[in-house]
DNA sequence: CGTCAATTAAAACGAACGTATGAATGACAC
DNA sequence: GTGTCATTCATACGTTCGTTTTAATTGACG
């Protein structure tokens, strides 16, 4: 049973550091100092491997999520939640995964990025399934302190949150690249805070409801 | 010259569908009906296939988001460029990179997410070479329009944009995992105003340039 | 028609991949 | 001590990978 734990711990790595294409069993099996055929006894095949690993962390995450949205309601009563808390309640677990890990929580949301762009036919039984309940609760909480707003505005929105919120956990070194040492290491809870700020920033919006592509205030276009 | 074309094209499109280390040489010359060593012979190696395929469409795209830019300062004289005029000068290019090359011009935009979690060597090289000029470029324009917040601000807000931006092209059915079936397809003019209105908030906000993560309005915090 | 360079084709290379198999190992009950 | 059972081990299987090599083909031009 202890090497279990260690072939989730040496995936979970790799993988968010590789993908999954880009990781073989070998790599990880040599990480968890386990034998080649010790991922096969386990777990039955390199996929379920990558299942495992995903439903370690995804579980707790949204049922934290649930339970931040459920305080929130609870301590507005029936006034809606404000959207800001509302975003933090999605945010703030994911950067929370694997702090009972000690540092190996660190690479899981990575690994949440590779999960993003690559399609693992599992994988996306899994979301499917762990997410829906998650994604409707927010939905509606976010419907109901922005009545003013259609739903598929809000379906838009949240996509756009979670996309900002997962390149930044992919990205890691990357906007270093551009940047040339700006952009210092930060804390979580202060990336949170940027995030969620952003994020309402966006929600929130000003008249943007109402116009149109086409009634733009601008009207220079080039070329 | 012809069969060097077709490789792109075919690279382009599986890579955007699989993933570079997803993808094989084999898979490639199969699309583009060529032959397995025509790949080593046009471009030396998978890898340099793919700096071949990033570069035709990333250099037109930030030449246009330059020339976008240019327009926009031209017109706005001494004043500083509307933010949400940066923001579409960023993000409208992108959309238009195939538009030119009939249908094949979809698939470009998913491998950009792909290239966000793939890190190869050669890649980062080119975008390092490709965008170090976009990329001050547009921090100074915002730096101009948002005297207020700090560049570090203005560098993750840059990367928060980018962010939504890569995963909305990525995503595609993405979406339609949790929502299922609302965010139907729309036009892309009307993704890019959803785009460039969701940042402008962001980026505007309101008084969260002050208001440090501790001193937080609602102190309900569960658990 | 013959020549030569550019391109394509066919076949093979060694390496690495995910998976499967059967023998060792070791703790524990009887 | 012996048998049991879960686990670990070394090893091999059949594929597929990126790359290389060598030969065949093409097409323009003197």
């Amino acid at each position: 049973m202890d090497t279990r734990d260690q072939l989730l711990d040496a995936a979970e790595q790799l993988f968010a550091e590789r993908g999954y294409a880009g990781t073989s069993l070998r790599a990880i099996t040599h990480l968890a100092q386990a034998n080649l055929a010790a991922v096969n006894y386990h777990f039955g095949s390199k996929e379920n491997l990558l299942c495992s690993v995903v439903r370690r962390r995804v579980v707790p995450i949204n049922q934290r999520r649930l339970e931040q949205l459920d305080a929130a309601e609870a301590a507005a009563g029936p006034a809606p939640v404000p959207v800001n808390r509302i975003l933090r309640a999605l945010i703030e677990p994911v950067f929370e995964a694997g702090n009972g890990d000690g540092a190996l929580g660190i690479y899981f949301p990575r690994l949440i990025g590779w999960l993003y762009s690559e399609s693992i036919t599992q994988i996306e039984e899994l979301y499917e399934a762990e997410f829906s309940e998650v994604f409707s609760r927010f939905v509606d909480a976010l419907a109901k302190s922005l009545p003013k707003h259609p739903r598929s505005d809000l379906y838009w929105f949240i996509q756009f949150t979670l996309g900002m919120l997962v390149t930044v956990l992919m990205t890691g070194d990357r906007i270093g690249l551009c940047t040339t040492g700006h952009c210092t290491q930060e804390p979580p809870e202060m990336l949170v805070h940027r995030l969620v700020g952003f994020a309402e920033g966006g929600f929130l919006g000003r008249d943007r409801a109402n116009t149109a592509p086409g009634s733009r205030t601008d009207t220079t276009r080039k070329i």
